[in-house]
DNA sequence: ATTTCATATTGACGACTTTCTATTTGATAT
DNA sequence: ATATCAAATAGAAAGTCGTCAATATGAAAT
């Protein structure tokens, strides 16, 4: 699976979207139950994990009548690491990178 | 200076800005340099400036009639950092982050 | 003072995004 | 078979964004 760092950014550069992520960082939650958290429809709701899909941001796990959606930790995780190695080269030795995770 | 993940990620989500970033990463250029290595105009470089310097992502420096813009490298490590520790907290180790990296 | 040159700003246009309501799909339960 | 429920899709309205040509600003050189 190839990085696009593009497709990624925006991905997350939404900021319904960005709530999404935080709602089911930690935990597996029904399209419902995350519309339930939001003021915003099913549909949008739909739409945007949806595009979170595109940019393999999170699990999916069908149940039933239920989708059950998590936000994907590791790729966000390689997601980030991919930017710093493209856009901060010269920032990426271990003691910044702990700086920088601090700051 | 507080962290906005969805100034962050807008500001890097255009393809345009991208370029802009990786041309400016690691030296200092001024916009007539910038606008010379990709096919826009110069006004739409000096927007996508504007936004990047919105974002903390670029230094500037004015000299005579010229300014120079350079990637801001430690403060987008910074913002890569912030997202871990928000979207990815459980994959945050050491050995798991030095994973990311390698992935 | 005037010209020249580099960059920023303005204003317009088209393309894309976000959101909604209405509808469809598809799975379980009756 | 039919009803019910959850989620996805379609289509439209409103807003945002990226781009350009034209113009303004402001600094140096003549």
């Amino acid at each position: 699976m190839k990085f696009n760092p593009v497709l990624f950014a925006k991905a997350i550069s939404d900021e319904t979207r960005q709530k999404i992520m935080n709602i089911c960082c930690c935990e597996s939650l029904s399209v419902n139950e995350i519309v339930d958290k939001l003021s915003v429809s099913q549909p949008t709701v739909s739409h945007h994990l949806a595009i979170l899909r595109e940019a393999d941001l999170v699990t999916v796990r069908e149940e039933g009548k239920q989708t059950f959606y998590s936000l994907n930790q590791e790729n966000v995780a390689i997601c980030c690491g991919q930017l710093m190695i493209k856009f901060a080269p010269e920032s990426l030795t271990t003691e910044k990178l702990i700086k920088a995770l601090n700051a």
